[in-house]
DNA sequence: CATGAATGAGGCTTCATTCAT
DNA sequence: GATGAATGAAGCCTCATTCAT
């Protein structure tokens, strides 16, 4: 291969870890090979090792991505709107729209690679996704205080648990969407929007002042 | 190594299935090699073979187990008392502590592999997996509507549409608990038991006909 | 599997190794697993080694038995008629219908398995093969002399030459015609019979007193 | 190990290639074992696998060199000389050359790969030694043609026929003589020039216009 | 910087063979 | 005598990773 143009750094480290994520996505992470990456990227084998540690790292990188992304989204989504439940629907929106775009990393959020400061590892990348978590709790606590003094929520709501309890049920019911998306379809006979918005709104009511119904 | 008692080769299949199951949860299954479930189960890598015909089908039969205990443990829930909501606490119950038995399975049957009959691969454990599977979604549908006729349940939701979405958000729920268990204790401060009730009777008032608040 | 009414051993080595032959002829002996022999003869993996030493004392009596049906075809062929040509004749056609009957044996019988004193391994079947060899040449060393007399065969030929080196080109001859056999059919459009025929013939003329032609 | 100087690809399939034939040549291909290849050839297991894609490739590309030096012994031996006779000699002493120095090939073009049409996999290795065997196949064509013309051949003699029966008849002359050296030697007293020319001359008579005894 | 080349380690699976019953 | 059970050894192949250039 001929030598490329002098790029940044980052941005082959960008190009690279894009290549893999979409491999991981439909071959797993240990299913795909540095191989394969390295043909999709278009690098050689041996030029990933000059960007990256090791597969790890790219995982690493590949996950402060996507969480950077979700920042983003979640971040418009209430930046957007005025209204509490628009915007919480927002939110909802954005957790949805960011399934679609990044199943995988979604399903590694929820569950497999654990960003929590238990197994810090202290990788740079991994701290830096940790604090990228923390500014999303940031943000949705602000939201959720915000919607207490609109008189939205019901004030005694514990806002931490409230937090990680529906970040986890929320994710639950958008992961079963999309894994039962046939059985649903054709045993239920529900669009999946239907689907989400029924759980997305049970959910809400549970911390609205009044049943919003 | 000597030569073993004569056991039923279910006794076997069994005990090493187990180990795997163990190994599974710690590393993942492509993470975990044959050659660790040998030394783990007390069995020659060769004799593995004489049980199982590959890898996957140990994964089939430990789907297959896990799936028939969860039955179990839900049937057991549902037998046990009258009042719904007891029943709902029992059910409730039963996930949290199937996921502490079995956190691999548990982690399956919510994400990866996909117990619906769009890639039925038609593997006899495979199919009788799927069979169990339908056998809770009747167990359950039984219960909600014995929920409504009681009183208990709002007699409009509807009621497969509630399984699914439920089965989503409590399995995501639950997982979370799991996952950010350091996370919650330190930084929520709130026990498990707590974080886990908070969500439950979340979801158990949108479909109660009064707020049981 | 229930035990099995008593029978003289060698029917049980016979039953082994007739089933052992049809495999070894479909995919080779390195290519047959005992276990294969196994389950096409109806015993039981560890029944085998009642009977066989292991998998080589198997081909060995193969080799044995397929040598005597060579002697026994020969003889025939060489019994029945008085006619030098109609004798020889009956040799090749011995040889042919040997191929077609034991293909595999046929090829080892070639090549492969060699069975000259040089690397006697001295297994008693070994021998014993070795021993039917002999006879084997004996018949055909009559044979030749017989033609001699009448007056068929050139006086001057060398015996034993003449044994090997036809042994030889027959065999040649014989496997190309079951190799090529596609070839020979579509390129050639010959029937297998006549492009024997010819080979045979032209071998015949090469020790015949005068050009039969 | 120590990194090896930079050579071209082709230089280490060779090398790879040139061990396993000796490999195989005693034991057999299924007998070797890519271990085998990869001690005698002087590389790691693992860097055959940079060079062939399985051992499949292997001997394909042994066989497609093998059957190429065999166009290159004929192609000699018929240009060499102007008498027919003397090129047809020239021809078996390529034959028996080419045995002598690929005695495993020698013995696969004989019988076991069948390069024909008939299973024609398709490898580009294995469409490549399909078209050599072609050549030879003209080669020989021609020489019969100019033999008849030089009025050596009769000519009448059916020339595909007599190419493939006589090749048949010559590859298991050779072979015999390889495999039988030691019975020939001791029991007929003869030496393998004085055995082979026997069989070579005798195949010549046939198809010569008068016999040359 | 970029990479071709090389490889140790290890994965899954199969097999011939043994042994206690 | 017959076999179910068990296994050491070995086979093919893949992979993450290193290093010299």
């Amino acid at each position: 291969m001929g030598r490329r143009k002098k790029e940044p750094s980052s941005v082959h480290r960008h190009n690279i870890a894009s290549a893999a994520q979409e491999l991981f996505m439909q071959k797993g992470i240990d299913g795909t090979s540095m191989n394969e990456i390295a043909q999709k990227s278009g690098y050689s084998k041996a030029t990933l090792y000059v960007y990256f540690k090791n597969k790890e790292e790219i995982v690493g990188l590949l996950v402060l991505e996507s969480m950077e992304m979700l920042y983003d989204h979640i971040s418009d989504a209430l930046e957007a709107n005025a209204y509490t439940k628009e915007r919480y629907d927002n939110i909802c929106q954005a957790l949805v729209t960011y399934q679609q775009e990044y199943p995988f990393y979604f399903r590694l959020a929820l569950s497999e690679i654990n960003i929590d400061f238990t197994h810090a590892d202290f990788l740079p990348e991994e701290q830096e996704t940790f604090r990228v978590g923390e500014k999303i709790n940031d943000k949705i606590r602000c939201f959720i205080q915000d919607g207490i003094i609109m008189g939205d929520f019901r004030p005694d709501i514990p806002i931490l648990t409230t937090i990680f309890s529906f970040w986890g049920m929320m994710s639950g019911l958008i992961l079963t969407a999309e894994n039962k998306q046939a059985y649903i379809a054709q045993e239920i006979k529900i669009s999946r929007k239907d689907f989400l918005s029924y759980g997305f709104d049970a959910l809400y009511r549970a911390i609205a002042v009044r049943p919003a119904d």
